[in-house]
DNA sequence: ATATAGGGTGAATTTTAGGTCACTTTGCTG
DNA sequence: CAGCAAAGTGACCTAAAATTCACCCTATAT
């Protein structure tokens, strides 16, 4: 039928990947929620070891082309508050949109898989975001915003309890409300402490 | 034989689990690692799932032996070269005991499996870290050696970079030197913006 | 010493899941 | 519109993995 059932795969392994692990999820699973029947697949796939890997594969892909250059580091805020609110900007779409959150949730339950998720996850949750905030907290210091220091040293202290909070998200999405209160106000520490 | 191979399923359950998840570990992987064969595990364990059930409630009946009530606060440092010196201490032990870091690693990888491991995951990951370096900076602070502030936030602030170091060294053991140094640095970072 | 229970064995059973294959359907393209 | 390739189907195969069971040790308590 469709043309898009590879994609429609992939997008039903991500979703039951990062519910259920690779190991839990079966094919036929799979293919029921793309709406085929079970040997359909191997039209699109030769084994299910390839549908993980096409998965990471796209997420590494997803990944590059989002975060992976310097294009695309975001506007650096031009004041304190500025920057709250690009924090909570960010942290709003990343724990609502779906995909990305069940990229996070996999790429937590399978980093150990292999050594390419080893090394997304640690993009994903650790240099990624650090980076990113190196330059952001670098130019705000550049502006006198913030006081002068290691800029990638601030930029960890900002990001990583942040992380920290949005992984509570994934595990206890009960407790978003709460979480994201709880960025605001550690961002809000943040900037009293570091601001000029 | 012996009687402690209840005992010995379990440690070899949990280091199997830790590497391979739970639905990626066999039976017959278990046992063979115990020295028994296949069919003699249900002379202990009436199925695979009550292997993670008791594995479970042993990590929760640890955790809160050693970190669950104020007895087991680790006593408030006496300067702030004290504060660095006993995170250094407390990160060495945590990133180099096998026990422990097979604990966090397996919890990370199985913290949707259920209810109980999501709520044991955010006290190892997120809150027991937090409560009880709240109780060391509130120490820090009375005694003069800390800025006035929010003992919690500044906890948090504290410990979620730490825990996302030690994440990475589970992940990359290969890093973990490189790990273990950040974390000196962060530590003395922090001493040196909220130290008197 | 022997009965008994708890621990261990190995073969058998059952279920599940990954993968194959011959065949049908369908959407294009010449 | 014929023909072909790609997509989909359903029956089948195979292997692995959980669990059961009848039976055998062996230590210990009477």
């Amino acid at each position: 039928m469709a043309k898009d059932t590879k994609e429609r795969i992939l997008s039903a392994a991500l979703e039951l990947f990062s519910r259920k692990g690779y190991e839990g999820t079966n094919i036929l699973e799979i293919t029921a929620s793309v709406g085929i029947v079970k040997s359909g697949i191997y039209k699109h796939f030769q084994s299910k070891e390839e549908i993980w890997d096409a998965l990471l594969n796209q997420m590494i892909a997803y990944y590059d082309e989002h975060f992976g250059s310097a294009e695309h580091l975001p506007p650096v805020p031009d004041s304190l508050d500025g920057l709250v609110a690009m924090t909570m900007r960010m942290a709003d779409f990343t724990i609502h949109d779906e995909k990305v959150m069940m990229t996070r949730k996999l790429l937590t339950i399978e980093q150990f898989h292999d050594e390419r998720a080893k090394k997304l996850a640690t993009k994903h949750f650790l240099t990624g975001l650090t980076e990113m905030f190196t330059h952001v907290i670098s130019g705000m210091m550049t502006q006198r915003l913030l006081k002068q220091d290691d800029p990638a040293m601030l930029a960890f202290a900002y990001t990583a309890p942040i992380s920290a909070l949005i992984h509570l998200c994934d595990r206890e999405p009960e407790k978003t409300e709460d979480a994201i209160r709880q960025i605001e106000a550690f961002s809000q520490h943040f900037v009293r402490i570091y601001g000029l």
